[in-house]
DNA sequence: CGGGATCCTTGACGATACTG
DNA sequence: CAGTATCGTCAAGGATCCCG
């Protein structure tokens, strides 16, 4: 197959560049505020290392996207047009297809990193705080740690060793479903989808910084 | 490759229905009126049969698409709710892909098809009218005669054996760009991209029925 | 007109290893 | 950290024929 579709339609011309397989999540990233290699791909654990720098090259050749020293990836003036685009995209999978997720939707280590890039770091506790996640099923990796601490907040998969402030077990779909806006953080609680153990502050507080996604209504 | 990206994200979600090669043009079609199998394979002449139909019945597991009598194929609220994802790829693709269009874009029967289904059909002449279109550089096929009758047209590739009223004699990207509202039809006539030849009183009316794309500004 | 069935090729992709 | 190189696999899709 060559990648061209032989049209001159304005939406062949766009779907060219735009709806190659991963490049609508690739675009989502990088307008998102990822611009290294490696957070690009944390945002997209299911594609190779390979395949990404694949596409990035494509999209450079583009025109969507210049490397720049670092080596960073930001999207040129074409490259933040195809934005709409991709809100455009995300709004109907909100509406259309968020509302019945799939197991194989679910991720928890891609929703840990979800919620670490839309925290609410205005409403951080003034102390630095460890939260410490552990989802139903059981995930792979089992559990997340969150180390808030202004400006800077790091997601860690193995035990960093400090003490924990705050606990949050959570059913993984129902915890997704919070992010998304499609479930209530205090319905979450009530019923047990999310549960939180600490000192009382800090479950109070926990409303106020945990984030939702760009797509909640 | 499983078609699934493994995200929750709404935009991993929408892309995993949209994002399909072939898949925008397809909804592109529905959205702007063709509802048959073979109306459908003539604006997406570079699609086998096999695979169009494979994408039809994907469309319509995803619940995008029902079959309907006919067999006609039409789209559901949540295929129609792709359309503005549709429209904001075609905008893109015309400001930033459609100036500069290559020769393996231009497509003389593509072009005609989409010149048919725009026709300002409230402008057309009174009495029935055919017109033959010829391109430079020569097309395959070299030659397309459009019968205006109110209401219905007919675009032909083989010689109809009818009398012609009017020949259109044009350059193929010119009549495209023409097509597209990226030159105007007076500048093109004025350069000799597009040659009209029959009665007065029909090349001045040219203008007023030869429509333009959706997506021209 | 509206496809289904079959065969066969290509290239897209994953896995792994390696480099600066 | 940020990729490149190589190789093997598999499946998407083109071509062709056929059918109601």
């Amino acid at each position: 197959m060559h990648s061209t579709y032989g049209q001159f339609c304005p939406v062949a011309l766009g779907a060219e560049v735009f709806a190659e397989r991963w490049t609508p999540l690739i675009l989502r990233e990088l307008l998102h505020g990822s611009h290294r290699f490696n957070d690009l791909h944390r945002g997209l654990p299911r594609i190779s290392r390979a395949l990404l720098a694949q596409r990035l090259a494509a999209l450079e050749r583009a025109g969507l996207l210049e490397r720049r020293a670092g080596p960073e990836y930001h999207l040129t003036d074409a490259g933040e047009a195809l934005g709409p685009v991709v809100d455009a995209l995300g709004h109907w999978g909100y509406r259309f297809a968020a509302t019945e997720l799939r197991a194989e939707h679910l991720d928890a280590g891609l929703l840990m990193w979800f919620i670490r890039r839309r925290l609410r770091t205005e409403n951080l506790p003034a102390d630095r705080t460890v939260v410490r996640f552990q989802f139903r099923p059981p995930s792979r990796p089992p559990l997340f740690w969150l180390i808030l601490r202004q400006p800077d907040t790091d997601l860690c998969v193995t035990d960093p060793g400090l003490d924990v402030d705050l606990y949050v077990d959570a059913d993984l779909r129902s915890m997704a479903q919070v992010f998304l806006g499609l479930l209530s953080l205090p319905a979450a609680l009530r019923d047990g989808g999310v549960e939180l153990t600490g000192a009382t502050p800090l479950r109070r507080a926990f409303p106020s910084w945990l984030g939702v996604s760009p797509f909640a209504a």
